[in-house]
DNA sequence: TGCTCCATTGATAACTGTTATCGAACGCGA
DNA sequence: TCGCGTTCGATAACAGTTATCAATGGAGCA
């Protein structure tokens, strides 16, 4: 969990101007410095946490347009969420064990069972002091409607 | 993806009202509404949905005891919420491939590197329709400061 | 360089999902 | 049946997120 050095960010920002170059996105002060602080940060930041790393640079910035412009960077992936299913609360109805494909576009869940897969191997223990109860695999891709080339 | 049959909902039933004794909660008739609801449904419902199922029965339910029973649910393990991290958004730093661990205590989120892990196997394929782009492993446990005696 | 157009910004209202509060009602053991 | 502590229903409050809209400012072109 070191910090990334000021080499790849400088490079990760570079790709990201090209990026936005290619996909016919401004290249806005604020778009760019959300993206430096996003990189410079690590673990899972919100947006809210985002916003108050940016808010030293650019103390005008809107929290609105840290939402946007994050959103943005997902739409064209240039980062990426850590969960598809963050929005509501869901339960699960099956009560047997079982892993789940998201649809990353209409974001509905389907269960896969447990034995379509072959029990997950680690190749070295977890870090110390990680004590695991149970993992499961989550699936992203299209499903049957979504995948179909009519739509 | 078919219904549960009569037969396994009534012994979900009596087995949630054992666990209800055995924890010291009250046999409410909201209650077993709300669990039968939730083992009749099918899939991944929001609390919403599972109201307005309720609602039929008991049309003077209130969506708060929905909330509060399910919670009551999933701290005594009666269901699962399908995601841990469904809270607010959060975005990744790290932008190579790796897995997550998930502590159910602290609902802290810590990064995985995908090395340490053997290539998911598949023993059959997805079901038809599906189309595959990634996948990741979660892994849920406890962290180290949640895990530790002391605490 | 200056101009024009459209994307983006900032401020804020609105919305959604969830939780807190609190008096009334009810399950459960005595 | 009684009494206590849990749960319920109604609703206010809250957090996170998105929509709205006028003002601003990139980016291509004359």
């Amino acid at each position: 969990m070191e910090q990334i050095s000021q080499v790849d960010v400088e490079a990760r920002v570079e790709r990201f101007r090209q990026e936005c170059r290619h996909a016919g996105l401004s290249l806005t002060h604020q778009r760019e410095i959300i993206f430096r602080a996003l990189v410079e940060m690590h673990g899972h930041p919100s947006p809210e946490s985002i916003y108050g790393e940016v808010k030293r640079q650019i103390p005008a910035i809107s929290l609105a347009t840290v939402y946007k412009n994050l959103k943005t960077f997902i739409d064209h992936g240039l980062t990426r969420e850590v969960s598809l299913h963050h929005g509501a609360l869901r339960v699960e109805t099956n009560s047997a064990p079982h892993h789940h494909f998201v649809c990353v576009r209409c974001k509905e869940i389907f269960d896969i069972e447990e034995e379509l897969l072959a029990p997950v191997e680690l190749r070295r223990k977890l870090p110390e002091g990680f004590s695991l109860q149970r993992y499961s695999v989550e699936f992203q891709g299209l499903c049957r409607s979504c995948g179909e080339p009519s739509s």
